[in-house]
DNA sequence: TTTTCCATGTAACTCGTTACATGATTTC
DNA sequence: GAAATCATGTAACGAGTTACATGGAAAA
């Protein structure tokens, strides 16, 4: 779910560390940054392809006894380059912070009001559980940058938790007012 | 870039008030409801197309003078089943809130402290252009449910301006601490 | 007179997802 | 003997974007 450029970043980022084959890679991701960002595998071998179609990226054929061969990738220096590039721009942009589901909360009037809090009530009880997740083992020993990240996504989270609250404490005051 | 459930739930609830063609609807969206929904022309008509051939809105054409033809479209009431079916689901999800942005927060270690600062000082400025136009004249006649989603589009902005500040407070301490 | 508004679309493009395929190997 | 792991992909699908096309009317 991310943008090509954002997943050519995160790539080259991890592999500036450490040459290593689109199954690992795919693993770290899910294992380690999940809370950051999303990679599915067949998109990210699709990105591996493209990023050594670009030069940013060389590969190696490995093969250890007869398990599946593996694709190894190192970057290049266009490829470093591009990361640094690609770094300072994507540090300096903002998301759009206007979510899908928004669009629903606009048309709140059209339902019966014990029925919209209730609705509510369950998202709120989602985001919560979310939040629980994330504050709980999130990855330390992985760099003061991913800690920001991660931090980041924590306090959107707790600011939406925040927001609903209120909401339904608004909302609640309706019924009543009834 | 909302999905088609919610473009769906977007028009069918636009024209739950008001029977109107896609130039109008779209018209409408840009005007009062860009704080919360992002809906391109050429997409809304592709959509209102899509809904008619489900069966969800009615179209006729119109024409005023010699000016072009317009395609009234109103709501059928599988059409006000649909809204009210997507509308109960869509308040109950989440959206995702991790953005794409943040990949490059996790390598912020990989630029000189001063570059890193520096860049998320302009993510700063952006966010605080964006929530001064959130904050002034905002809809306020359009429902309460209009109100809400504003609100929680700018409560969403407050607090990645506020994770801004403080990040930036922890890294400028890192600096001095040199 | 040039621009903007009205009103509809098409075409070309990139993107990303899901589901499936393969085949050996280690673990239960 | 079944299931999960390792490792790579393909195919089919549908979404959404940008740029362009059209053509009259009103406004600057």
């Amino acid at each position: 779910m991310l943008p090509y450029e954002q997943r050519a970043l995160l790539l080259l980022g991890l592999l500036k560390t450490q040459h290593s084959h689109g199954y690992q890679l795919h693993e770290f991701i899910e294992r380690n940054l999940s809370r950051v960002a999303d990679l599915k595998k067949p998109t990210a071998y699709a990105a591996l392809d493209r990023l050594c179609a670009e030069g940013l990226v060389d590969v190696q054929q490995e093969q250890h006894g007869n398990r599946p061969p593996r694709k190894v990738y190192s970057i290049t220096e266009a490829g470093s380059a591009r990361f640094l590039a690609l770094l300072r721009e994507s540090l300096r942009a903002v998301d759009d912070l206007r979510g899908a589901r928004d669009v629903a909360l606009s048309f709140l009037d059209e339902l019966p009001l014990a029925e919209a809090i209730a609705a509510l009530e369950e998202r709120l009880v989602t985001r919560r559980a979310e939040l629980a997740t994330l504050e709980e083992h999130a990855p330390r020993h992985l760099g003061l940058g991913v800690s920001l990240a991660v931090d980041h996504v924590v306090a959107l989270t707790r600011a939406d938790v925040a927001w609903l609250e209120g909401a339904l404490e608004r909302l609640r005051a309706r019924v009543d007012a009834r």
